[in-house]
DNA sequence: GCGCTTCAGTAACAATTGTTAGTTGAGCAG
DNA sequence: CTGCTCAACTAACAATTGTTACTGAAGCGC
């Protein structure tokens, strides 16, 4: 196995870590999955509406966005995916895709054959619960984001965004309190996962800059200070569900 | 076993069934799960966020919703549930509640304890396959709730969750496109469910009415033209993934 | 019958958000 | 350097949506 193949693994066990203490036969079992790597530009979708996949992406380096379009073309985006995670797990039992994944930055991505899956849990039948327990952590995140997306007004609605990529980015070592995070979407792409237009998105940044909220210049996001920013927000990380306590059936 | 849990298990495996074949063998386990009944009035919680279930709930008789509170005690409805759904599914793998439950109407519900069924999946490991896929579609109604609630206008986005409740109803026999559905929710738990008020709910149901897509009275609802009101909507039903055809993992 | 509560419905006005149509500046290919 | 594209940003205005404060009708306990 290449070296790459080996840190993406990693990276996958560790996110997995994350939300579930894994045995160490399920940690084997994971490590044994075959990958086919492969990269796309910004901008590409590497997984359609309509698809029927035969496999899943884990994504190794760069950021992804899951979206639905409408008739009339325009975008809402539904999550945002890093490296470590694998945004379309559910095809492994939901056949057709009802969304697409899109690259945001140029994306390393491991594909891993469906049959592979099934063959490891085949295998190891505990292995399906920290794989369940990952699709049903998406579906937690998609609560939030629909309470906020109805209840919350512009500003506590873009600082629960942010709020929420600065933890689930130092989870997997890719945030820091003090320097924050890459953040490589423009303030359409924003709109697009906020349900805004661009226009207002802009609006918005400028008001939380004035309330010295955040800095984000330079494609760098820095929250000034998380605990003031999570209270005005509504923001609980308890949906993120970070806490592999229960990792027994 | 009573009439009365026997037809809970019915409406459960009818449910299931709808989305994916089950076994013999599946079958069996399913029915031989011990249940517990209980009544709500409506308006009650039957499940609390924070709160750490030890029994999943599955609906017998009546309306559930799903819900979240914001910090200023705003409500978002997340989604709505019927007779043969088991809508806190995932706290057989999600320890804490990250949301509310409550009866909408007098609400019939059989608690079924966590232990009963991780018993089941140990006995019949496939049967893990049904379950997780029901989580999955639970997830697939969230995503396309926040396109809708992100990118749709107030008449599409109303429309759009009578196609859908339409859809539901009838897969379980509660619908027919002749007479409509049992509608049993005041326009304030609309609004709570589409990121309304109250008043613009009214104002959005008035515009349908005047434009003849929609009758509703005395708690029933009837779509005037399904095919019409589901093209003005957006409305695809892919996203409910009612198609039992892949049963096999 | 008589209050009481709840819900549908309305009007007037305020606040938020979208649309259109720009300017500016940075990056980049040639 | 020059022109091109893209992203951030802005202003003016329009459209949508929320808020407040009502009315009227239905159900219900006493």
């Amino acid at each position: 196995m290449s070296q790459a193949h080996a840190d993406a693994l990693d990276q996958l066990v560790r996110k997995v870590n994350v939300v579930t203490r894994l045995t160490e036969s399920e940690e084997r079992a994971l490590r044994a999955l075959p990958l086919i790597a492969k990269t796309f530009a910004a901008g590409q979708d590497f997984v359609r509406e309509h698809d029927q996949p035969d496999h899943c992406a884990l994504i190794v380096r760069g950021w992804a966005s899951r979206y639905k379009t409408t008739s009339v073309g325009r975008r809402q985006i539904l999550s945002l995916h890093f490296p470590g995670e694998i945004p379309d797990l559910q095809s492994l039992l939901l056949s057709t895709m009802d969304h697409s994944l899109a690259a945001l930055t140029e994306l390393a991505v491991a594909f891993i054959p469906h049959a592979a899956v099934r063959a490891a849990i085949q295998a190891e039948p505990h292995l399906a619960v920290p794989l369940w327990r990952l699709t049903l952590i998406d579906a937690a995140l998609y609560r939030e984001w629909l309470m906020v997306m109805g209840r919350l007004n512009a500003v506590q609605h873009m600082g629960h965004l942010f709020c929420e990529l600065q933890m689930r980015l130092e989870a997997v070592g890719l945030a820091s309190r003090e320097t924050g995070f890459d953040f490589p979407i423009t303030q359409t792409e924003l709109g697009d996962a906020v349900g805004m237009s661009p226009v207002h998105v802009n609006r918005t940044i400028q008001d939380m800059r004035r309330l010295d909220l955040i800095t984000w210049n330079q494609g760098r996001l820095l929250i000034h200070n998380f605990e003031d920013l999570a209270d005005r927000s509504d923001f609980d990380p308890t949906y993120l569900h970070q806490s592999p306590s229960i990792g027994a059936f």
